[in-house]
DNA sequence: TCTGGGGTCCTAGGACCC
DNA sequence: TCTGGGGTCCTAGGACCC
């Protein structure tokens, strides 16, 4: 038995937390560059905006109808983060956090009533970070998904479900027949790893709702798709096919990508964009104690845009695995110039590493030319670097090649409406007033 | 003027091996 | 006239997730 425990319309919640003036406003939170909508208050779906709607489009509604728009704060949201995590922990023995909003919780060996327990966890994140969330209960984990889906819904759209389902819903206390009757009130794109494509071609095929896939013939589904929407619908039926992963695994590829705030030409200045996008992924790539063993690199223009189009990537193998700053904002250079063309507006840029490896195993080989740095001295002179960084903030050390952040740069995201870091910043603490 | 960022997994097809 | 069978590895691309 799992549960699933989301945050509501979780960055527009956080924003909410330090501004409660923010409540029954429409409001949405804006992605990097203030580019299009990530997260809707209910107020804000509810006037029809949606997921992923560019600002420009939208913006005529903060005259007409009190639309607030805020820009990413996500050091606000990982904070707010944790804390909620901390206390969803608290409903079962193992934990997996799937998503900065998400947890999946393994109920296997919670004795009591399931939903009293659940509600009494809700409340408690309620109370204590701020943040409302929707949990859901169910035999597999995409059950549990169903599940959460059916709380949210049945307490943001009354007599979309039966009432009691609103805030927390088990899905294994049904009888088959209420299952059936929640099953077929739900779209098949509800389901979690049904997406555009796969619900276009399911709704040809006269699959609309969960209780239609959960109807389909198995060995039709692995024939017609693959065997991955056949693990959906088994999980559906109730076997459990994806297995909780309460120890986060490393990750297998690091990338460091942004838009620029505006469109960039000049080599010069893609240079000094890559060697920090490079910087950050390098610094992701320590924290994790991995060593990269190759480094993508690409620009592109923008494909909203009618002028002329440009896109390519180039990867380049190191020498050995390395997570040395140097070496790879020095491959991711190499990179770059072997793909610079000028005369396009580009307007993106990003730095992958790939063929990543625990820095424990490193491959010996024959010394077969000079070392010109000691290994072990370069190691420290990282660790120092982000130790700086760290206690002195982000960019206080860095590559020459990155530029002077004083200076104007075009590259540079646009953030015109971000909110104070109130929970990671001791200048921008919230000031109580008697 | 203005459209995000960061991931995972699976499959098909080609190159290559004996 | 007739041209096998069985396998691995790699890559690109597509689908999905939040």
């Amino acid at each position: 038995m799992y549960a699933l425990v989301d945050g509501n319309n979780f960055y527009v919640s956080c924003e909410r937390v330090f501004r409660p003036t923010l409540n029954g406003c429409p409001v949405v939170v804006l992605s990097n560059n203030d580019g299009c909508a990530i997260a809707r208050s209910n107020e804000a779906k509810a006037l029809g905006i949606a997921m992923g709607a560019p600002w420009f489009k939208i913006k005529h509604m903060a005259e007409s109808d009190g639309l607030v728009a805020l820009s990413a704060n996500f050091a606000l949201y990982g904070d707010l983060s944790d804390r909620m995590m901390s206390l969803a922990a608290g409903l079962g023995p193992l934990q997996e956090i799937y998503s900065i909003d998400e947890s999946f919780i393994d109920l296997t060996g919670v004795r009591g009533n399931l939903v009293e327990r659940s509600h009494k966890v809700r409340a408690r994140i309620l109370q204590w970070v701020g943040i409302p969330c929707g949990i859901g209960i169910g035999a597999t984990k995409t059950l549990a998904k169903l599940a959460n889906h059916i709380a949210k819904t049945a307490e943001r759209k009354p007599g979309s479900y039966p009432e009691h389902f609103a805030q927390v819903c088990n899905l294994a206390t049904l009888t088959p027949l209420e299952l059936e009757a929640v099953m077929a009130a739900t779209p098949v794109n509800e389901v979690w790893g049904v997406g555009r494509q796969i619900t276009k071609q399911l709704l040809e095929g006269g699959v609309n709702t969960v209780l239609d896939l959960v109807r389909i013939d198995l060995a039709m589904v692995k024939r017609r798709w693959s065997v991955v929407l056949e693990r959906t619908v088994r999980e559906l039926q109730g076997t459990s096919c994806i297995d909780l992963e309460h120890a986060p695994q490393p990750k297998q590829e690091i990338a460091c990508t942004r838009s620029f705030g505006h469109p960039v030409t000049e080599l010069h200045e893609l240079e000094e964009a890559v060697t920090e996008f490079a910087s950050r992924a390098a610094q992701k790539l320590r924290k994790q104690s991995s060593l990269a063993g190759q480094v993508m690199c690409f620009i592109r223009t923008s494909p909203f845009r009618q002028d002329a189009q440009y896109s390519r990537s180039v990867t380049m193998p190191l020498r050995r695995p390395s997570a040395d700053t140097t070496v790879i904002v020095a491959a991711a250079l190499a990179g770059l110039r072997a793909i610079y063309r000028p005369g396009f507006k580009l307007a993106k840029a990003g730095v992958m590493l790939l063929e990543l490896q625990s820095d424990t195993v490193q491959q010996q080989e024959l010394a077969l030319e000079r070392e010109d740095d000691n290994v072990a001295d370069r190691g420290r002179l990282m660790t120092t670097l982000d130790d700086l960084n760290q206690r002195y903030g982000r960019g206080t050390v860095l590559m020459a090649s990155a530029g002077l952040a004083g200076n104007r740069r075009a590259w540079s995201m646009k953030q015109e409406r971000r909110t104070p870091g109130y929970t990671t910043c001791l200048a921008d603490m919230a000031v109580a007033r008697a």
